[in-house]
DNA sequence: TAGATTGTTAATCGATTAACAATC
DNA sequence: TAGATTGTTAATCGATTAACAATC
């Protein structure tokens, strides 16, 4: 096995969480090895690419045999830090932050929810996802507390800003940001954006297209 | 104006929605006009593949002005198809369903809710974004009727494959799947993925990193 | 007209694919 | 050993960036 790579392109970095996805199913499915051609024709990608992939982190299989599928999984996991279970807090407990907060296939992705926040008196007191929404005038004790490491933004996009801006003056690292744009984010941040409507949009154009076509 | 090209890369179509997204804030802001340089520079991208990226569609400025920003954004937006209001149904009236019913950004992406249905007979005749929740039963007699073109994925993962069969037999073109992989989708069928988890796993994946450099 | 900035062609860069020697 | 399939280097392809003539 090789050292990993200097630098990992982020395309190479957002097909790991498919191949994880795909090789739950497989090992759901009782599936024990796998070669990078099956892999491929599976997952619509080419043995080449999924060899390529593999290799910025280390040689994960065997020549003639291909891929131990437990093994392989196990390996992504680490890579990803999926086993990581960094505390995360939540800011907005609208329906967004609810549906998140409620959501069972996030677990396993590396956090765990610890608070949930938002600045509506109304919902203080009320539960979402097993958890007491706390208004955000607590925010700074309970960071300076618990030390959470993630953020997930689910707040009216007027608000962000400000909100990434104060948190990583609170120790919080990364952003999970589901609310528009951000204006001048410490550079420190590691913030991964989520645009819901730019992907309605997109659906809209492909459709427009689709359209014209006939 | 040249006519527009054969095929558009989806790096560019991609693109569009922030390009929209910045033309709104522009407008908010009172700008009339805006050079590509200009324009790369709020962004973070380069002058040049704004230049690159819009004449795909066609020649939308004007030599030694720039680009006239209520224009441009009027054109992107009919490329884009954001005026369609194509009838659209939501499947899936749990949490996430709920927030994307309820959501106010999705207006103006191209399409308005007509429908929600669920398999939960506890959820139907619930209200969900202003509509009433159906049984997923009377999908066929609704779709005969009110002809939707695209419908929202939002259903337990099991369930989605045979879902977007079913719904492709009633006549539905577009989706916006949230319910994970789609197993043997029709050729036919356009549809629009969003992994949260995937996100999710970056951001996990992203923070190991970081740590590990210091 | 002179200056600015586009539209468009050419050059560069990075990512994907192909090829093949290494080896299980 | 022979067959299969990896890891890795080389070739190709596509996307981004640079350059510049066209023109407002």
């Amino acid at each position: 096995m090789k050292s990993p790579k200097e630098s990992v392109s982020l395309a190479v970095i957002r097909r790991l969480p498919k191949y994880y996805r795909y090789l739950n199913d497989l090992i759901g499915a009782g599936v024990a090895k796998i070669s990078s051609k099956e892999l491929g024709e599976a997952m619509g990608l080419t043995a080449s690419q999924i060899r390529q992939d593999l290799n910025c982190f280390g040689g994960f299989g065997q020549q003639g045999y291909g891929y131990n599928v437990l093994y392989l999984r196990e390996e992504i996991e680490k890579i990803m830090g999926l086993r990581s279970d960094l505390a995360c807090i939540l800011i907005g407990a609208g329906h967004l932050g609810g549906a998140l907060a409620s959501s069972r296939n996030l677990t396993g992705c590396g956090f765990r929810f610890v608070g949930v926040f938002d600045n509506n008196a109304a919902l203080v007191g009320t539960t979402v996802g097993n958890m007491i929404v706390r208004h955000t005038d607590e925010l700074s004790e309970f960071c300076a507390k618990e030390k959470p490491q993630m953020a997930v933004i689910a707040v009216p996009s007027g608000a962000a800003s400000k909100l990434v801006q104060k948190l990583t003056d609170l120790g919080i690292k990364g952003f999970w940001n589901f609310s528009g744009h951000i204006e001048g984010a410490p550079t420190s941040a590691i913030i991964e954006h989520v645009h819901l409507e730019d992907a309605m949009m997109t659906l809209s154009y492909r459709m427009k297209e689709n359209r014209e076509d006939e």
